[in-house]
DNA sequence: CACTCTAAACGAACGGCGTTCGTTTAGCAT
DNA sequence: ATGCTAAACGAACGCCGTTCGTTTAGAGTG
């Protein structure tokens, strides 16, 4: 036993255990981590004050998956391929989404994310006081629409149902990720079509 | 011991106490609930499957708390109404709302407001087939923004700032529950302008 | 080259929490 | 009267996150 000659445990590693542990199962334990690594639970404690920072470091994790986007072309268009990205970081791990809704978001690469889309709200007119307000919006927005990926699709119990109208709607509206999919894009195209009016004023 | 003459438990009490806790602190545990009601750990699960059905009667408790809202005047005006008391259910217990996020959301009071929220598009011209995208899309707002008022205010690092507009964007808006209302009411605007436009195409 | 210091893994242990089960008893129905 | 169901209880279980002291590999220092 005693320190290995090489180390076996990094944070990267420990996230990226705990990810795949979420993506397949929606849930991790520490005892699971370390089974996956080879390794015994409190050997992670020399990397991780504890498992609420294991999830801020899967939060890390899946930013930095991303890849980097040229800031080019008109606004709207830079917005939308912005916000995109932003979903697309959740809507890879959506097991993950709720366990990132517990803690607060002040993550740098959160905060890299904002930072492009003030400035690009701020070229297209949007004034400094109300910036961070169209910032929440999106933000929720987004988050929101994340949070939908990871809801499995509703059992319907059409007993329940006071109107003809939901039943039908539903039945007309397909399923799973495809759905989700088309309903983000139906509120880019909501949202940014409001912010032109906006910003045109 | 044995069965006391008058019940001294019920779902609608454990979810109450729970939610009381939740509200002073955040979290709760069975035991607390117990202390809380007289009684121990074990008598809940005599009314209870078990801690996620708690959590599942305090989402039913948040929107029977609700004023019933006649559902007259313009298809806008009422469908701000509507999103409007469906994020208030949420805001009255903020602490509450990331637990929420963790699991479905089918119980029949949100698909009573789904229904609601359906009727109002239908009638302001949103055809069938996209019906439940639009539903979507406001309920990934709403949700959104219901999570933005748990969060509490960024405890700000000008030095990891790329830009100084969101610094400057941040110091101008304000802080807190009136920064989080003054957001949602933004976005009403803007995805109820887009629906008009959306709906007279 | 000896010596020290730090960092990494380990084993044991703890305290808490959600949950299960068998027991006891009050009130209702037969 | 008798039996059934429902409600509260106590004891116990198993898991889980976390802490602490111990062991040891390698890097730094004289």
């Amino acid at each position: 036993m005693g320190r290995p000659a090489t180390p076996k445990l990094s944070v990267e590693k420990i996230a990226t255990a705990a990810l795949a542990l979420v993506d397949a199962r929606g849930e991790f334990t520490l005892g699971e981590v370390a089974a996956a690594l080879g390794v015994r639970p409190s050997s992670i404690y020399n990397h991780v004050a504890g498992k609420t920072e294991i999830i801020e470091a899967m939060r890390a994790l899946i930013f930095a998956e991303q890849p980097d986007v040229p800031p080019a072309g008109p606004w709207n268009v830079t917005l939308r391929h912005l916000l995109r990205r932003y979903r697309d970081a959740f809507a890879r791990h959506p097991r993950l989404i709720p366990m990132l809704t517990a803690y607060t978001v002040s993550s740098p690469d959160v905060m890299n994310m904002y930072d492009d889309i003030a400035a690009v709200l701020s070229g297209a007119g949007v004034p400094t006081g109300q910036l961070l307000d169209v910032i929440t919006v999106l933000d929720s927005f987004v988050i929101g629409s994340a949070l939908d990926i990871a809801a499995p699709d509703q059992v319907w119990d059409p007993a329940g149902a006071r109107t003809p109208l939901l039943v039908a709607a539903i039945e007309a509206a397909g399923r799973g990720r495809p759905r989700a999919d088309r309903a983000f894009e139906l509120g880019l195209d909501l949202v940014l079509g409001a912010l032109e009016r906006f910003s045109r004023e």
